[in-house]
DNA sequence: CGATAATTTGATCCAGTTCAAGCGACGTGG
DNA sequence: CCACGTCGCTTGAACTGGATCAAATTATCG
């Protein structure tokens, strides 16, 4: 493992949880690391910075973004508790990270971690399996960001945030700003705010708080993100909409 | 590695060309197989299939491809000799696999190959390596997806395509067709079309051939790929512009 | 409590889609 | 060797989802 093994690091997501056996598994190399904190909005570490660390995340949410030359910016992912960060056999980190909430790291040398994972043969199996999940998710976003409607897209993005919790009709978490997912799924802040709005309206989620989307229909939030239109899209409690259910999809 | 490793296949473009070391690299495997012939057209393999078989290109170019529910095709990526088809420690393949052009293929049984990387730790680096590549790749096509104009997808994708051959302007080989590329640019075909036509009209490619493109002016593809609008777009030879060179973008 | 940033809402615009023909290359059969 | 059908591609015209521009509204923070 001391050749340049290049593991590009958009290697996000690699959630140590459920681990498919009793090992505590990656977040192992991790556990008598000290935490350190980082307050809401500051940076980890830089798209470019030589990469020497690898951090897992212990609580709160991270942002991992990319630049284009013109300014154009693009979320990578959104990391929460168990997630690893900086993986990677390349010389720099690929991507920027930055703090969503105030957050607890565990840090741990890049080079260690590489030796660890070349000596454990259930560690790398372990990253190998994240590394291929990560894969798959990457090709899944780039099939929503190619072929979605913004409906499509948020309800999808909604869905995959609360998957993060458990229960029927639940609160979901979105410490991230409007940019945020916004950059995250390809679309203006203002497209997102008029889709949650279109969400609400609909009965089909609720928004106590800006930072809180409380799914009411789950059903009707599965159907849009699978590109089913129509339909349910209209059958609010709260709310009073023209009987007969027919012109589903315009509602201005 | 006899464990439900599950690499996710979505692992194309598994060059080897470029080993970082003399060895043949993860070619070396195939290198006593027999040949197999498809023709153009043909499926190698289908989503959902038990995934018993890793397939290297040998010659001729093969597209992989994504079915949404709702019909929506989404092409992942072309493979061209000396890629790999179908890595993957998941159970099934993870998309559906067609030949291009007509295709020579040389395959190896998974569990063997699963097997020689688990016992070589050089040909495990340059997976690794590769898989990362790939991620890397990933990521760098949803940013494609995401945040460009048909302008910049579609230069950039001739770029690529022309990174495969040398030389300063060249004779870009596209055996793939117009939907293909629409289908991975997530774009519809006839705006595939249409660009098409407005680089060929700008002077900046020529196209003698349905699947054959010529890069004139390499410099000016590069600035439309990168983002940069207006200049250069307009300073064609055969072919006569309104002076001054104007209202760059607009030209019907 | 005012300043500043984040979000929502409104009005318009436009790139790219959609719908609808035309066109050209290629293969087939007469 | 040429009419003819097919298929893939190009071109045209109209439409629209989401972007863009602009402004009002609502947090957030010192």
């Amino acid at each position: 493992m001391n050749m340049p093994l290049r593991l590009v690091q958009p290697t996000n997501h690699i959630s140590i949880e459920d681990a498919p056996f009793g090992t505590a598994g990656l977040s192992s190399l991790f556990a008598h690391q000290s935490r350190e904190h980082f307050a809401a909005g500051t940076s980890i570490f830089w798209e470019g910075d030589k990469a020497t660390q690898i951090f897992e995340v212990v609580s709160g949410m991270v942002r991992a973004i990319r630049l284009l030359s013109d300014g154009r910016r693009i979320i990578v992912g959104f990391l929460r508790p168990g997630d690893l960060l900086g993986v990677s056999f390349k010389d720099q980190y690929v991507y920027t990270v930055e703090a969503v909430t105030k957050v607890e790291l565990r840090r741990f040398p890049r080079h260690l971690f590489e030796v660890e994972i070349a000596r454990q043969p259930i560690l790398r199996e372990l990253l190998f399996s994240r590394l291929c999940d990560e894969m798959s998710a990457a090709q899944d976003q780039a099939v929503l960001l190619s072929r979605r409607s913004a409906d499509e897209k948020l309800a999808s993005f909604l869905l995959r945030m609360a998957s993060h919790r458990i229960g029927q009709h639940m609160a979901v978490d979105l410490p991230m700003t409007r940019q945020d997912i916004a950059d995250y799924l390809g679309m203006t802040i203002e497209t997102v705010s008029r889709t949650t709005t279109k969400l609400s309206n609909s009965g089909i989620v609720a928004t106590p708080d800006r930072h809180i989307i409380t799914i009411l229909r789950m059903d009707a939030l599965r159907s849009i993100a699978e590109g089913e239109e129509c339909e349910t899209w209209f059958a609010p409690s709260t709310f009073n909409t023209p009987p007969g259910g027919g012109s589903a999809k315009r509602n201005g």
